[in-house]
DNA sequence: AAAGACAAAAATGAATGCAATTTATGCCGA
DNA sequence: TCGGCATAAATTGCATTCATTTTTGTCTTT
């Protein structure tokens, strides 16, 4: 449970209410602020929100027990990162990305991804290339018994895995910004219905894995550019289907 | 004037203190907060305040003549963009860059011009070439009279038309937002007194513009990414003679 | 005299209050 | 009944205030 949602404001701090759980409990200090930061990211990318609706700020603080001070400067750095957009004296609303927005976003990914593709060359191990190795071998079983969910999931595991490899804490962060930015369309940007992008999406995940195992970063570079790409793609028919 | 300068609080409009820092004129009157958030990145990234030294909130409340409340909510931004770091309940300092930081941010802007070079060569039209063409000449002859300052300024200004030319506002923006966090050491990361790189660097600028000619982009790609590599290493070299 | 402890002062995190802008409601006239 | 306008309610932006934490300064103790 999180300090975010269970903690009133200070006037009376007395006696918790049950359930909460001690603050000490929180490993990291964190303030309140970020914790809030935190939570409210979460809650805009699962949805909880309507794209372009009005979001209130009294609704949102009474949602999470604070006050508007935290809020508002959650609000702003939410902005900042593009998630919601704040239109001067008229509130925050969920960002809805259009198409554009969409092919840009995926084009940078793509570019990030190009680019942890070519650091993890020079620095990747055996021992990790064996690692993702491992994964693609899992993600091709569930491709083969037509697994979708847990193929998606070994999908993710290997981009992400790439990009660690990669050795780059501010690329890490930006992807992972980014990779927010368009959860929400992400799951509906599937290769679910489209089996013949699935065998193509496999093929492509070889031939990333042999280049990686070659340490050809300009190659692999290449690959995951065009495997992002022709992601995008499909998730553009699939959006227009 | 600027709001953020004209606006006092309601019981004291007295005049303001000299040395109060002159934020833009209000070209766009759109928030306070969004004026308040460029001037201080802006008296941030101009190197105002000392690397790691801590910031008094009050301090630039007074110098800005503002309270408290827009100031943290841009402090939260910029922290957000990692520009200052936010201790909790110890304030914000500029957030120093080690040395490592430095060569995450190299690589992640070459990673960033890499993907605008390729996605350029997709979509530049001849006359966006052949201005780009003739920057890189001016350039070419500010390299051959040693005049270095005019020189940078074109550099600057090619690279920056690679990345608009490739019609990508995401990536115009995160290409934005990394150049302001090494702008601090980039003049220092110059090339100044190595003559060698100089000329490498000229090569180099040669060969990015022939493959964005052929419209190569893959070829682009590469160029692009070891040209910021080789740029990174002459500006850690100069770091430590 | 140096180190530690205590108290005062300052700074931060968050809540509340107030003025200004926006949105909603109701009234009037056509 | 519908549209325009005035007023009221709600919402936002910012300032101020309060509580907590950190820092500073002084005094005591060894």
């Amino acid at each position: 449970m999180s300090m975010v949602l269970d903690t009133q404001n200070g006037s009376d701090v007395t006696a918790e209410p049950a359930g909460v759980i001690p603050a000490e409990a929180a490993r990291a200090p964190a303030t309140l602020h970020d914790e809030l930061l935190a939570a409210l990211r979460d809650y805009i990318v699962e949805g909880n929100l309507d794209d372009g609706a009005r979001i209130p700020e009294r609704l949102l603080c009474d949602r999470f027990g604070i006050s508007r001070t935290p809020l508002r400067e959650a609000l702003k750095v939410l902005a900042a990162e593009g998630l919601i957009e704040l239109l001067p004296n008229r509130g925050a609303r969920v960002r809805a990305l259009s198409a554009d927005d969409l092919r840009e976003l995926f084009d940078v990914m793509g570019g990030l991804e190009a680019l942890a593709g070519r650091l993890a060359c020079e620095r990747v191990s055996d021992a990790d290339v064996a690692e993702i190795e491992r994964v693609h071998h899992d993600m091709y079983r569930f491709y083969l018994r037509r697994e979708m969910h847990d193929y998606f999931r070994c999908n993710q595991d290997i981009h992400r895995m790439i990009v660690e490899a990669a050795g780059n804490a501010v690329l890490s962060a930006t992807y992972a910004s980014f990779a927010g930015r368009i959860r929400r369309v992400r799951y509906s940007a599937n290769l679910a219905t489209d089996r013949d992008r699935w065998g193509e999406a496999m093929r492509e995940h070889e031939a990333i894995l042999d280049a990686l195992r070659r340490r050809a970063g300009s190659e692999l570079s290449d690959l995951l550019f065009q495997h992002l790409r022709n992601k995008r793609k499909a998730a553009q028919a699939e959006a227009k289907g």
